[in-house]
DNA sequence: GTGTATATCTCGGGG
DNA sequence: CCCCGAGGTATACAC
């Protein structure tokens, strides 16, 4: 990784056109060839930036950055005051629990905490518009299709809706209920939800991860 | 701005639970309080990271980041390689061209490329779940509701649906026709918006603003 | 490669 | 403060 600081403007054109003016800043490459821009301010974004593959032309006070799309950075550096360069290696990468994958994975296998008798027909059921997070049978032998979400807003209640238009055109699966599973739903998402006749359910991470190793402990 | 290059391990826990193994990474501290763990590659995203407001607590060997909502970023030093500090002031900031809202201001503008006889009623157009582009009167008196994207997607079809719907809802307004309007538009997205009889139109940024200045130059 | 969904999305604006 | 929408979204994954 190389960290140059340096008083330097910038000029992007690609899918908008963008200026920096002359400026004080962080210019990191990266082992990939990446290019990043940082002001001292705005934690997780840089202000330009040029993502790998790329091509960097290094001249003198200025520098070309390239990507096969024909985007281009164009960083003019006015002042150098430090260039250093660092070994870092591959890096191990992150290890992330808690994300909408493992929600999914402990509802399908505790259906009954969405409903009394429910029971699970597949994950990722397949539709001609996307896969439906669960799809689900009801004691009563209805199909119920689930919509899994970490926080639960309107676009979700959008993306089971399309699901079910299409569902319903099923008939051997038809009339096919929605169910919008969230551990936290925003309350536009709940009247949008009722408007359309979905269901909708707040859960607890934490206590289905309980039932799952108390459930586990069972056995 | 602080730069720290160091071999270090990493846990957070918040929105979600993560953890990063002992590695040599960058670890870079803002001047607004924001800390970021990049590796060396992976483009412009941190591996983990803590935006400002929180509050940085440092200790031999470990630092602790917590902001207000009680998430908490934990990195545990084994070595530091370097570690220095550099101030670069406010940065005046990017200066865009050709973002959604240059397009919105330009359709305003000339109406009749979006249909002979149209004319603007509103931007931004308030409804009860959120406010539609641009609203306007077709030559024949009907409502027309437009949603403008640089890139028209299915969420943007989506979206004006929404808005339909409850404009629909007013007897003041109804009928309301809709109009899906961007810089290009995904062939789902047409297909989703015709199956509602919503009409779509793709449009030139550069040839929209060609209009804008010759009509300058009329005046 | 396109299409679709997720993200500790981030970031900014308006009520 | 939350809600909502845009983003050069980026990123992963399926077809």
């Amino acid at each position: 990784m190389r960290l140059v600081i340096a008083t330097c403007s910038v000029d992007y054109v690609g899918r908008l056109t963008a200026h920096l003016p002359l400026a004080t800043r962080l210019l990191m490459v990266k082992a990939d060839g990446c290019v990043a821009i940082h002001a001292d301010g705005g934690a997780y974004k840089p202000l330009n930036w040029m993502t790998a593959p790329n091509r960097l032309e290094e001249e003198p006070g200025r520098w070309t950055v390239t990507n096969p799309k024909g985007e281009q950075l164009l960083i003019t550096l006015e002042e150098v005051l430090s260039d250093s360069s660092w070994e870092l290696g591959i890096d191990p990468g992150l290890q992330k629990d808690g994300v909408e994958a493992h929600l999914q994975e402990l509802l399908a296998a505790n259906c009954e905490a969405m409903g009394a008798g429910l029971r699970l027909v597949r994950r990722e059921f397949p539709t001609d518009i996307g896969p439906v997070d669960l799809l689900c049978k009801a004691a009563d032998g209805t199909t119920v299709a689930i919509e899994v979400k970490r926080r639960g807003e309107l676009d979700g209640v959008e993306q089971l809706t399309r699901y079910l238009e299409f569902l319903n055109r099923d008939p051997m699966l038809r009339p096919v209920r929605g169910m919008f599973v969230a551990q936290q739903i925003k309350p536009q998402a709940k009247v949008l939800a009722a408007d359309r006749a979905i269901e909708w359910l707040e859960v607890d991470y934490d206590e289905l991860r309980g039932i799952e190793s108390t459930e586990l402990r069972l056995f």
